[in-house]
RNA sequence: GCCCUGGUGGCGGAAUUGGUAGACGCGCAGGACUUAAAAUCCUGUUUGCUGCAAGGCGAGUACGGGUUCAAUUCCCGUCUGGGGCACCA
């Protein structure tokens, strides 16, 4: 009886359908445990071995917790909208929910294959109607809803009306603009288009500006993702940046509570560091530069405001950098330096964020003419536009300090502003000092100060001039909430006279009535006017009997910020989650996901948690209370090399494909055209004489992606190759090595369709099994850290399996399990197992209990162990690495009549494990030199002399008197003479 | 450029709190069984020198320093792979 496990998992995946053993209840005496995956997007080219890598340890962890007696929750779904199905709608002109539901079908089907224990009647998809309906729903109460500063806590808006009505907003400064003050005699006066408006400041979700990708050519706004070296990727048409009106999230109001509420949470480290600095607190003073009449062409009074964290240099300030985008930049511009402002300007508009924060090597600005006044010793300072200043952050404007910044140093240097040195002999002219140590000087009064001093003492002057305060700054920026797209959730937003309303707003019926705003069909992915989405094509659909509806749709992550409530409770009609079922299920206890979502869907998430809460819809502010962020297993590419050759070769008959020895001698010499030529003529490609080339004779060699699959190490399978490229005698050149084969190269990189680099987790599931494709996936190394693919090593695994089976069965006779007393020896391998593996998955180690599991079964084959008291623990333990192969051991082998999967994980007894003696390495001076075997109970004294006794330490200690005799219980010896 | 993270044999990795570096597996080499193959089993496998051999001596955890009786582990610096950088998900 052989271990059959095509038979074995087919079987028992049936059995658990049929039972369905994975169907969770809401109500159970058992403590509760939430193990939940991060939802994938059903990309075409279906899940690839990376996917699996977190969802196997999930699962493992979701059923050792049931092993342990909790009632679990573990369930999975699909973040159904998104870019890449328009994008593929666009190209095909499939429609998104088709082509999404059959990406869907084949997820399911490749997770099915797996074996993963999830309760998959509470699928949720986030492109499902009755889903998004809630979605719509969370998005209406953050619209009706603001921050209220004072309690720290969310509110409904209508409480801020009530406010305004009795005092005005003396109390609730506006988050958008804090110059913005009426009382309650001023806000009755107001329109009502006026109230909204500043209702519009206040609110959660709110509407603002915002840049993005604007290309012309196409009509249509382009995802960042949709522009590759500062053109279209579709087409390659020129793009530029563009203000346009988009729904936002007030997450800024929560920046604070972001940071402080993560000190409770069971994170990484680094994902809590990866937080903190996305949101970026950071202390300092908004200071004030007066724009004066006298020296500006444009009206006096303003001035321009910068944020500085460092108020302590503000002797140090030589120029102002304005964002090019600034609103102040056409006021202060003066008509001499109009057009090189424009023109910088139009220069920006073509750079990406990330080009102009990363380039910094290359220093770019334009003066606008326009000085401002220092407010403390009143220095005429010129003021510039430069693309490093973003607009984005702080004030949109910085105070230059040359002698302490570097990029305002490398600015000044190149524009020749003249250098105010603060720092005294630190500043060596040629390096600003950016060091935080040492007294400020030359700075009036500042002068001799330390900078927490000065920075101080200046901060309470400006505040005492009225020009600055003190300020804290948030990197953080609010979320951009618009797409201008088909393929996500409407907004349940109307607009009567391009004031927007809430789709329950003036409404007699309950609000979810109105809901869900279903996404109508289209038939065409184009563009609307005007840059909107596709959605402004549908006439019909936009004019509604409330009003003109939005036709942006909510971004990816909106589904993904609060799917992990839906599970609770997911066919409930009439709220988004029973408050019941939130309050038994609660937090989720363990997530698992990468890291590339550290600062996206993590913290959107966390913020939908609190303004939930705060609004009282739920019991708790954190959505997820551990996390566990695996690695990414990356694809190992292979390349093909191929000759481009321009007007060289005679008789040209097809593309040229050469070894890798080849290519790396083409390469040396590609710019020496002669080289070349003389290279490919004695491989035996005719080329034209040198008199001959042409003016355009152009050479080139590239390396290709080829599929991982056509290649075997590093060796390409050349039949098949041959045939897929067309190349034979009459169609192209191959170059091999000497010795008949084709060498390709290898890179690691992202597996993804792109790269043909992609494993398919069916393939291995089909020769190997879900068991040991699973336990390989583990055994890989740890689940945090990225690794290369690479299939070689599964068949160790897979020897494994079958080397357990043989613990059990016989081939011949069949099972061979026996009642015989298990002999100290065998009780101490299982319960040291027992003990691993216990304390291996707590700490999400899997790769060490694979490896424990490895070490007990061999030493159990050793031993000719067959006996029940072993094998029935061993079986529960590896139920949640192999289920299948466990199952069938457990009602087939030892003859069980209910489903391992609710047996109970065996206790360790310490007795048994523990070892009558210790070998330790004893060490000379810290240098391993001999061992020694001592009682576990010996204590120093009896140590010392036998290991003064020995021999060889004699020999190492060389007659040296004794200066310490070191002994750590347990672990090691160490003399030091 | 900024933030986070990793670097240990031919390869994936182990060493959990500073305490015997290389567990476990792959690959490779040799052997057993077999007509043969598959499967299975056994032995060896960081590296240099040395020895007939058991063994012995030295080096070694990206690189250069430091702290310590003791460093893969802690500190400083350098190089380098990966992820993220706000409209991919």
């Amino acid at each position: 009886m052989e271990y059959n496990f095509q038979d074995i998992e087919k079987k028992w995946k049936q059995y658990w359908e049929k039972n369905q053993v994975y169907q969770v209840t809401n109500e159970s005496d058992k403590p509760k445990c939430y193990v939940l995956d991060m939802f994938p997007y059903p990309s075409g080219a279906g899940l690839h071995v990376g996917h699996p890598l977190g969802y196997i340890a999930s699962d493992i962890y979701a059923r050792y917790k049931r092993l342990k007696g909790y009632n679990v929750l573990h369930p999975m779904g699909f973040d159904a909208f998104g870019l890449p199905a328009e994008q593929y709608a666009l190209e095909t002109g499939q429609h998104p929910a088709d082509t999404t539901e059959k990406n869907i079908a084949r997820y399911r089907e490749q997770l099915d294959n797996i074996g993963f224990c999830y309760d998959w009647s509470r699928e949720v998809r986030t492109s499902d109607p009755k889903y998004y309906k809630w979605t719509q729903w969370i998005f209406l109460q953050l619209f009706h809803s603001w921050y209220n500063r004072t309690t720290q806590k969310a509110a409904p808006i209508s409480e801020l009306v009530s406010v305004f009505e009795q005092e005005g907003n003396s109390n609730h400064s506006c988050p958008e603009d804090d110059t913005l003050s009426f009382d309650s005699e001023q806000w009755k006066q107001y329109s009502a288009t006026e109230q909204r408006a500043i209702l519009m400041h206040y609110r959660l979700a709110y509407q603002g500006h915002a840049q993005v990708w604007w290309c012309e050519a196409l009509g249509t706004v382009l995802a960042n993702d949709e522009v590759v070296n500062g053109v279209s990727e579709r087409g390659g048409h020129p793009v530029e940046r563009k203000m346009m009106r988009q729904w936002f999230l007030r997450i800024t109001e929560y920046a604070d509570r972001l940071i402080t509420s993560l000190d409770k949470l069971e994170w990484s480290d680094a994902m809590k560091e990866m937080q903190r600095n996305w949101i970026g607190k950071s202390s300092g003073a908004e200071v004030n530069f007066a724009l004066p009449m006298s020296v500006n062409a444009a009206e006096g009074n303003s001035s321009i405001k910068v944020f500085t964290t460092r108020p302590d240099t503000i002797f140090g300030v030589d120029f102002l950098v304005l964002a090019p985008e600034h609103e102040l930049v056409d006021t202060i511009t003066t008509a001499e330096q109009k057009n090189a402002v424009d023109e910088y300007r139009q220069y920006v508009k073509s750079r990406s964020e990330r080009e102009r924060m990363s380039e910094v090597k290359q220093v770019t600005g334009c003066f606008t003419g326009a000085y401002a006044v220092h407010p403390l010793n009143q220095n005429l300072l010129p003021v510039w536009i430069a693309e490093y200043v973003l607009a984005g952050y702080g004030t949109g404007a910085i105070m230059a300090v040359p002698s302490g910044d570097e990029r305002d140093h490398a600015f000044a240097k190149h524009f020749e502003i003249p250098i105010t040195n603060i720092f005294g002999e630190r500043y060596t002219g040629e390096n600003a000092y950016s060091e935080k140590s040492g007294n400020i000087e030359n700075s009036g009064y500042l002068s001799g100060m330390s900078i927490a001093e000065a920075a101080e003492t200046a901060i309470n002057t400006l505040v005492k001039i009225e020009a600055g305060k003190r300020r804290v700054n948030f990197r953080l920026r609010d979320a951009g909430f618009s797409r201008q797209r088909y393929w996500g959730e409407p907004f349940p937003i109307v607009y009567v006279n391009d004031v927007p309303y809430g789709v329950d707003e003036n409404n007699a019926t309950a609000s979810t009535d109105v809901l869900p705003v279903t996404l109508p069909h289209v038939d065409s992915y184009k563009p609307g006017p005007e840059g909107k989405g596709p959605l402004a094509n549908l006439e019909d659909w936009v004019q509604s009997a409330a009003g003109e509806r939005e036709t942006n749709t909510m971004p990816g992550y909106a589904g993904s910020s609060w799917y992990f409530l839906r599970y609770m409770d997911p066919h409930n009609d009439t709220e988004f989650a029973g408050r019941a079922a939130t309050d038994y299920w609660q937090q989720v206890d363990l997530y698992v996901g990468g890291t590339e979502h550290a600062v996206g869907h993590l913290l959107y998430s966390r913020m939908w948690t609190k303004a939930l809460y705060d609004l009282g819809h739920i019991g708790f502010d954190e959505p997820f209370k551990k996390l566990l962020n695996q690695g990414m297993i990356q694809g190992s590419s292979r390349f093909v090399f191929e000759v481009l050759v321009n007007n060289l070769v005679r008789s040209r008959k097809g593309r040229i494909f050469v070894s890798k020895s080849h290519y790396v001698h083409l390469k040396k010499t590609e710019n020496d055209i002669v080289k070349t030529i003389e290279y490919l003529n004695e491989i035996g490609i005719d080329c034209v004489s040198l008199e001959n080339k042409r003016e355009d004779s152009k050479i080139s060699i590239i390396r290709h992606h080829v599929d991982v699959n056509l290649v075997d190490g590093m060796l390409l399978n050349l039949p098949l190759f041959k045939e897929l490229f067309n190349i034979n005698a009459d169609s192209g050149y191959l170059l091999t090595e000497d010795d008949g084969t084709y060498i390709c190269d290898a890179e690691v990189e992202k597996m993804s369709k792109s790269k043909y680099n992609v494993v398919n987790p069916d393939n291995i599931v089909a020769q190997y099994g879900a068991d040991t494709f699973r336990l390989y996936e583990m055994f890989l190394g740890p689940v945090d850290v990225s690794k290369p693919w690479d299939t070689k090593g599964i068949e160790g695994v897979h020897r494994f399996l079958k080397k357990l089976w043989r613990l059990y069965a016989d081939e011949q006779t069949g099972w061979i399990i026996n009642t015989d007393a298990p002999t100290e020896g065998e009780l101490r391998i299982l319960h040291k197992t027992i003990k691993k593996v216990n304390e291996d998955i707590e700490r999400f180690s899997f790769n060490t209990s694979v490896s424990q599991f490895m070490i007990c079964v061999n030493e159990l084959t050793t031993l000719g162990c067959h006996k029940r008291a072993i094998l029935e623990p061993l079986t529960i333990l590896l139920t949640a690495f192999a289920p299948h192969i466990a199952e069938e051991l457990w009602q087939e082998g030892l003859q069980h009549k209910t489903t391992v999967l609710d047996a109970a994980f065996p206790e360790y007894d310490e007795q048994l494990i523990a070892e009558s003696s210790i070998t330790y390495g004893v060490s000379v001076n810290g240098k391993k030199r001999t061992e020694m075997s001592f009682a576990a109970t010996a204590e120093q004294a009896e140590v010392e002399t036998a290991v003064l006794a020995d021999a060889t330490v004699q020999k190492w200690m060389e007659d040296k008197p004794i200066k310490k005799f070191i002994f750590v219980k347990g672990k090691m010896i160490n003399v030091v003479v």
